[in-house]
Order: C-alpha cells, then structure tokens, then sequence
DNA sequence: ATTACTATCTACCGAGTAG
DNA sequence: TCTACTCGGTAGATAGTAA
C-alpha cells in the first residue's frame, strides 16, 4: 500500500499529468511544490519509483516521470473511498441509559386506539401496553436524544376522541441491546425532559431482555 | 494545513460518521484501524483537536470525537483536488528539438491550392510556404513525437490534381517557443522519420524568433 | 545545471507505565 | 478499563557535497 507520505507527490504528479504520459519533472521542482527539500523529493521519487508506482526516464539533463497504471489506480482507491465517505449518511446513533419505572402513562397512550392504529400502519407492529423507559446519565447522550426532535422521523399524527385533544409525535426504528427491535418514541410537549428516552416494541422487552430496574441498556436509532 | 500522516485518521473519522456527530472512539479503537500504536492513535487525536481539526468529548470512560468544519472541509478540499487531478486531460504536449533545412519539399506542398485551401479553413491561417523542420534529439521527443500519429488531430484530406494524388495530413495546432502560433504536421508516409517535427504557421518563423539552423526550439502541442 | 550519497538532526513510533 | 506521559529507537528530513 501507498505511504501517507507519498500522497503529495502522487498528488503533484497527477496534477503535472504524469498518468498520460512522462512529463519532465526534476528532484528540485518537485522539492518545491511538496515544500520539502530537493533531497527529500529525490528520495520520494525513488522510494516511489522502487515500489512501481512510478517511472522514471533521464535523458542527458532532463528526468522524466510517468505514473505506472499501480500508482494511477491507488490515487483512485483513494478517491473512491474518500468519495464513500463523504457522501455516507450515517443513519444510525447509539445511546445507552439505565431502565427505570415510569408512571405506567406511556401504557395507557400505547394502547389508545388513536394512536395504536397509527403504531400498526406505520412502523408494520402492533406495541406491547408498555413503554422501556431509559434514564440517560451522560451529556453525550441527552445530546443525542434532543438531536432527535430535530429530525422528520415517523410521523404519529395527533387526534381528537371527542373528548380531549392527543398531541402529534414521531418514532424512529430501533434495536434495543441489539436484539429486539422496535421504535424509541419522541412525544411532543413529553412529561420526560431530555434526560428519557422511551421504546416501544411488539414484545415485552422486559421479559425478552431479561432486565430490569437498574441496567444498562443501548439502544440502536436508524434516524433515517 | 493538515499533515499527510494525519490523513488516515481524519479518513477513518469520517468513515465513522464524525461528520454528523459524536462518535464513540477510543485510542485503542483508532490505533487498531490505522494499524498504529494506541500510543500513536492518541498523539494523532490530540494533535489534530489542537489544530482544531475534530472535538474530543469525555464522558466518564467514554470518549467522543467529531469532526469539525474545518476537519471536513479539508477532507473535501482534498477530495476535490483528487478529483480534478484524475478527470483532467492533459492536452498540451512539448516537445524539443533543433532546428535544420529541409529539402525545400514542405514548402512545396504547403503552398499547393489542395492542401492550402484546408489549411486556411480548418487551420484559420494562410500559411508561410515553408516549414520548419526540427531534428528531435532525445528518445522522449521522439516517442511523444510518434504519439500524436495516434490521435486524431485536425484533418487534411488528400486530393488528386489530376497528374498524380496526394496523401492525407493531420495536424495539431501549437505555439514555437511559446511566442508563434502556427500547428505541427503529421503527414502519412512523410518522408521524414520521428526524429523530425515539421511546423507551419502564418509567420515565418525564423525571421520573427530570429533562429537559425542549430538552435534549440521547443513547441507546445495541443493534441485535443 | 542535474541526482543522490553521507552525516546529522528532528519527528514519529511503540513500550512501559502513571493517573 | 481509559488517556497520555516519558523515553529510547528508528524513519524521515535537511545540509553539504560528489559525480
């Protein structure tokens, strides 16, 4: 593989047009466009030369250097990776929290008809009368968790049952310990602060985890 | 700027997601991905917040890293470098030779009406009866002399004048030590081999560079 | 003018280890 | 566990200079 430290003269030779063909490039004049000594640029060039990612032609005076189809084809591996990287949308955050009891409001909401049709159509399960409620210690965390207001999510619409109004709110796809899946809930005007993050699931995460009041629990979010 | 040996971490980060937020890694973490120390993993990480590159943030015994703009940017800022540097053809060849007295032939077929009708029009210039004719030197002219046999170049058809016919040409148009305007020829079964360049241009040119037999001239080839 | 050697100096790395 | 220090070894840089 290809030395951090060459990355600036393939980059030149590149930029000279060294992979059409020889161009005419001395130790001196690479020295100055990598801001290196000429001894430096001497050495790259045959360290680069030894390793096949280069060629070299002197005639009388004059050097020449062309890029071997190895060194065009590393420059494009780097290319092409920094292109993934740039581009990838990182869809998905982990936060963890310790479980704890809530006040048994989040079963009640669950279970309104209003809501739990919603549940079944948009997120393809019918949730367990309960919600996993995760106390978030750290910073890191609450921050995560207030990043999600941010973003569009699942829309729950809002309803009216003839006697009180239901507020909107929206879930995002998880995975609770990286095993049972679900949907962390973001309620608008939530009775939780920043410092709560809920879950609900087809199943009983309780009793399919095993845990209970005290652990530690990570969640998987796909925020896409 | 940033530093080459830098360039692995600030890739993996982004690799990472640390461009959308904080990302849980350790040292160790790091040092296991760039296939360095955990002690080189933490310099790397320390040196590139001070230069403000990425944020760190501990949470207990978690630590955190995000990239900042500057961090992205200069990642993109290289990834855009990459990518003119790869797509970009390089359409300008120069080659030298020294300067010699044909046989008087150029001139003879330059100023014939066939070829001199597709010289104004394909070309824009009337053309000197005469051309000048370089001895090439080095292996390296010679070779990207009989390279631009292999591109297309501006046609000159062939054409018959009744007595007997003439050959096609191609030509590319191209500047005499950077001053003169004129093209270079590439005539089929050109009496001369690939250690001469033939040049034409509207000027003479040895009366306006004021050359003369011997000396060195260089030319600039635009072979798009 | 070149390129590239030797010698010297600095920066980087990894081992050990403290906090 | 974790991060990051010191320190000794080595890779990389420069200066001087030969060819």
């Amino acid at each position: 593989m290809v030395k951090s430290i060459h990355l600036q003269t393939l980059l030149e030779l590149l930029l000279l047009g060294a992979k059409e063909g020889p161009v005419k490039l001395s130790t001196m004049d690479l020295a100055k466009k990598i801001g290196k000594s000429q001894q430096a640029a001497s050495k790259h060039l045959s360290e680069l030369e030894q390793h096949r990612f280069l060629e070299r032609m002197v005639e009388s005076n004059d050097s020449y250097v062309k890029l071997t189809r190895k060194g065009v084809d590393a420059m494009a591996e780097l290319h092409s990776v920094l292109t993934t990287a740039l581009e990838k949308k990182h869809r998905i955050r982990e936060i963890s929290g310790t479980l704890f009891t809530g006040l048994g409001e989040g079963a009640y909401y669950v279970a309104l008809p209003g809501y739990r049709r919603q549940f079944i159509s948009n997120l393809g399960f019918d949730p367990f009368p309960g919600t996993l409620n995760l106390r978030l210690i750290s910073k890191i965390d609450r921050s995560l968790r207030r990043d999600l207001e941010h973003r569009a999510g699942i829309s729950i619409e809002g309803f009216d049952d003839g006697e009180r109004t239901y507020g909107r709110a929206k879930c995002f796809r998880s995975t609770v310990n990286n095993k049972v899946k679900g949907a962390v809930l973001a309620v608008e005007r939530t009775h939780y602060d920043d410092s709560v993050l809920e879950v609900i699931a087809h199943e009983n995460i309780r009793s399919v985890l095993k845990v209970s009041d005290g652990d530690m629990i990570s969640v998987r979010i796909d925020i896409s």
